[in-house]
DNA sequence: TTGTACATCGTACGACGTACTAAGTACAAT
DNA sequence: ATTGTACTTAGTACGTCGTACGATGTACAA
């Protein structure tokens, strides 16, 4: 047996990092670990994560599909730097002179505008996404809009988490009411003439008496079932509220 | 062309609340809705959501796997009768007696406990999920500990949206680090030793200072970089500090 | 007794991620 | 200048998925 010529596996970090060394044999290459991932976040964005798959990116770039694997391990390492060009490129507003309810209020609208802009990104982000330069950047940022609060550097993590933890759930809801809108290809009132009946005899006031009475008091109030702006900012309010306690305290 | 002899497709209401008419022709049925579902669960909660496949599924069951769509219509039908069996059949607290911070805690941690015994649960439960019968007497029971607090019928469902959602968040960030560190099955002195000298290389404190110290002080404080429990009390008691100002007032 | 609605199931289609292999390219070592 | 080798690119193929379609056989209604 020859020494085997091993080319070792890209590491996710290497690859986030853009650290692995650069081949200097061989074809020049004819892409970029930048310009597949680009071209996936902007398919993604015109068409969803769903329309992200090896066959239909590599027809974007005009290459074969098995090529793209020569600048990315797989499907899983592909999404993660998707997230991470996404936090690198975010907009991210000023925080000087703001008081500290804006402050955090600000990285909350921040994020959010991220993920309403790419919803996609909502599904695919998980609590601590890999160490990518563009989340250290970002969780960098975050970090600063709660510093000289009182928080010990524990809690501000904490809060933080718990504060995009909010952020995520609130886009993720408002993307899904979205895409149901989208798919359904029927308006609320055809809905209605069609679930209505069944709906009527099933929700039975006497065994859901609450449930009938606040459910038709929320559908009223809004003008459709679930309104995702709405409750974005309630939400938003009642978090920023439960953080008070925390950073007026002492 | 003489009159089409179409079966209309089961809806998907009529099959949460089971009200599709029974065949009276034909060969015996040798399953049910509901055996399926059981099964469906059951897998799930064994070997994971992925390993639900109607293939898989149909095996469990002793059955060819098109039998299974006499039963349900197809996949994500399927996906919502799991959950709204959890739903309906899932453990709930008393709440008679006790004070609101109390009540509201309950009904949290009934959903969490639910989602952290069902962990694809998380993944799968959409905000608004369909309103089937468990979905229903869930939503009831929850309004109720929400009942008698000053709160209008729109507040209740605007708190509990929130809270939930709170929840939810909190069960996919705890479901997926324990699925991350499962996966990788590498420890966590084993996964720094490889990429250590890489993120002491690239994480800069002269550029992420905030970030370094952060991060340093919160991955010392828990044992591992991410501490789920520990994330849903510390989330907990915000979100019920967030409440208390719209509960007091008045 | 017969027609029909239905359950069951085998086969097959078009997607998916990606492993494997072959072909060709351009630099490094000679 | 030549040759070896590391590399990019691409074609083919495997095993997975959800599910459409059509054949077969069953049991009740007429």
């Amino acid at each position: 047996m020859t020494a085997a010529t091993e080319t070792p596996k890209p590491n996710l970090l290497e690859l986030l990092w853009r650290t692995g060394p650069e081949a200097s044999r061989g074809p020049r290459k004819g892409l970029t670990v930048d310009a597949v991932v680009a071209a996936a976040v902007e398919l993604a964005d015109r068409e969803g994560l769903e329309a992200v798959t090896v066959r239909r990116l590599a027809q974007e770039l005009g290459k074969a599909p098995m090529t793209l694997y020569t600048y990315v391990p797989g499907k899983s390492e592909l999404v993660a730097l998707m997230l991470d060009f996404l936090f690198a490129s975010m907009e991210r507003g000023e925080l000087e002179g703001l008081a500290w309810r804006e402050r955090v209020s600000q990285i909350a609208r921040d994020s959010y505008s991220l993920y309403r802009t790419h919803p996609w990104a909502a599904a695919a982000s998980p609590s601590r996404p890999p160490l990518g330069p563009g989340q250290c950047a970002k969780y960098e940022h975050e970090l600063r809009a709660l510093e000289g609060l009182g928080l010990s550097d524990v809690e501000m993590d904490d809060v933080l988490a718990h504060l995009l933890g909010f952020v995520r759930i609130a886009a993720q809801d408002a993307a899904q009411a979205d895409a149901e809108r989208a798919a359904s290809a029927m308006s609320d009132q055809e809905w209605w003439e069609v679930n209505g009946a069944l709906l009527a005899k099933v929700l039975d006031p006497e065994r859901f008496p609450t449930a009938v009475r606040v459910g038709q008091a929320a559908g009223e109030a809004h003008d459709s079932a679930y309104d995702a702006e709405h409750a974005f900012r309630f939400g938003l309010e009642r978090t920023l509220d439960g953080l008070a306690p925390l950073i007026m305290r002492g």
